[in-house]
DNA sequence: CAAAGACA
DNA sequence: TGTCTTTGG
C-alpha cells in the first residue's frame, strides 16, 4: 500500500521542516532504512556493488547511517531504531517473491556485466540488496555508539513502532510507506532524509521532496473513514505485505468507494465473497489478516534512553576498523561537536 | 544517500 | 553562489 494511498490524501500530508522534530524522538524501521542504503549506496564503476572495507565487510550503510544520524543529531532529533524480529507466518509468500525477484535481479545483472553494460548492471544490483548478520550487527555497534536505543521487535517493526505511538513513548515512525497506520500508528513522518532533491525512478529528472507529517486521524478524515478498521479494509483491497497484489481491478478509487458502501468487514466480504469468492482474491482469511492489524504480537513493557555520542568511539570504529578515511570522518564529528554546542547554546539564552 | 569537487 | 558531477568504502 506504499504508495497506492497517497493518491487518496492530500489534505492530510503536512509539509514539515526537520527542525520541527527538535526534541521529539522518532522511530526508525531499522531494515527499512538499511535496505534503503544498501540499494542506493553503491559503486557505479564495478556495476553496482556495495562499498565495503578491505576484508569486504559491507560498509554501505555505515556510511549512509553515520550522516543521516549526524544530521538528525544536530537537528536535536532523538532517533529511536526498531528491528524486525520474526516474521508472521502471513509474510512467508511474500519473502519468497521479494527472494525470488532478487534472484532474477542477479541474473539479468550478471548478464549486464558480461555485455559490459554497468549502467543497467548498477540498475539490477540495486534490487539485489540482502541485509545479513554483519551488516546489522554493524549497524547496531554504530547505532550504539551514537546512544541511540535500540529495539528488537518480537515481530514487525511497523507493529512495534505503531505500538510505541500509541502508547506516547514516541513521537512519529519514520517510514516511506502508510503501512504502519494499519496497525495503528498514529504518526507517519516521510521524505526524512537531509537532500532535498530525489531522482524520478523514470530518468534523469529530479524532484524537489521535503519531510511530510501525516496524521493518522486527519488521515481518516479526509477519506471519509469512521475508523481503524475501515482503513484496515482499505489497505487490503488495495494490498498489504501480506496480500501485496490486493485485488485484481480494484484500485485506490474503487477501494475507498466499496469500504464506504460496505462500512464494516462482514457486510464487504460478504458482497466481496459473492462476487469473486474470498478464496480467489485473498491469500489468506481477510477476517484472520484484519484480527493480525489489530492485535499485532509487539512487546508493552519497552524502556529505552538516549545517551551521548562517543565521537571517539565512532571515529575508531569507523575508520580503523571500516577503512573510512580519518578526514572526512573527523571532520563531520567537529562539525557535529560544534553544531550541537551551539544549539544548547541557543537554547540556553 | 550525502558530501566534496568542478565549474560557470 | 548555485548547480551539476564525482567520490565515498
Amino acid at each position: 500500500m506504499g504508495t497506492k494511498i497517497a493518491s487518496l490524501i492530500i489534505k492530510s500530508r503536512h509539509e514539515i521542516s526537520i527542525t520541527d522534530l527538535s526534541e521529539k524522538i522518532i522511530a526508525f524501521d531499522a531494515y527499512n532504512i538499511i535496505y534503503a542504503f544498501l540499494s542506493s549506496i553503491r559503486n557505479k564503476e564495478s556495476g553496482g556493488g556495495y562499498f565495503t572495507d578491505a576484508d569486504g565487510n559491507v560498509t554501505s550503510h555505515l556510511n549512509g547511517l553515520f550522516y543521516r544520524m549526524n544530521n538528525l543529531l544536530i537537528h536535536g532529533i532523538k532517533p529511536v531504531f526498531i528491528f524486525d524480529g520474526e516474521p508472521p507466518s502471513f509474510k512467508a509468500a511474500e519473502i519468497q517473491s521479494r527472494r525470488d525477484k532478487k534472484a532474477e535481479a542477479a541474473k539479468k545483472r550478471e548478464e549486464a556485466l558480461e555485455e559490459g553494460d554497468f549502467e543497467a548492471a548498477m540498475k539490477y544490483a540495486q534490487a539485489t540488496s540482502r541485509i545479513t548478520p554483519q551488516i546489522v550487527q554493524d549497524a547496531k555497534i554504530l547505532l550504539n555508539l551514537y546512544g541511540i536505543p535500540i529495539i528488537d521487535a518480537p515481530s514487525e517493526a511497523e507493529a512495534q513502532g505503531s505500538h510505541l505511538l500509541q502508547q506516547g513513548k514516541i513521537y512519529a515512525l519514520n517510514s516511506q510507506d502508510y503501512d504502519s497506520f494499519l496497525f495503528g500508528g498514529t504518526r507517519i513522518v516521510r521524505n526524512l532524509a537531509i537532500s532535498q532533491r530525489r531522482k524520478v525512478p523514470g530518468q534523469s529528472r529530479w524532484i524537489e521532496v521535503s519531510p511530510e507529517l501525516i496524521i493518522l486521524n486527519e488521515m481518516l478524515w479526509e477519506l471519509g473513514l469512521k475508523n481503524r478498521d475501515q482503513l484496515i479494509l482499505l489497505g487490503l483491497l488495495i494490498g498489504t505485505d501480506y496480500n501485496p497484489d490486493g485485488i485484481k481491478g480494484v484500485g485506490p478509487k474503487t477501494a475507498l468507494k466499496l469500504v464506504l458502501k460496505y462500512k464494516n468487514p462482514e457486510k464487504l466480504f460478504e458482497y466481496l465473497d459473492v462476487k469473486f469468492g474470498l478464496d480467489t482474491i485473498f491469500p489468506f482469511s481477510p477476517f484472520s489478516l484484519l484480527d493480525y492489524f489489530r492485535n499485532p504480537n509487539v512487546e508493552s513493557e519497552l524502556l529505552f534512553q538516549h545517551r551521548s555520542p562517543q565521537f571517539q568511539k565512532i571515529q575508531q570504529f569507523l575508520v580503523e576498523e571500516r577503512g573510512f578515511n580519518r578526514d572526512r570522518v573527523e571532520k563531520q564529528l567537529l562539525l557535529f561537536k560544534k553544531k550541537s554546542e551551539q544549539k544548547t547554546l541557543d537554547r540556553f539564552f
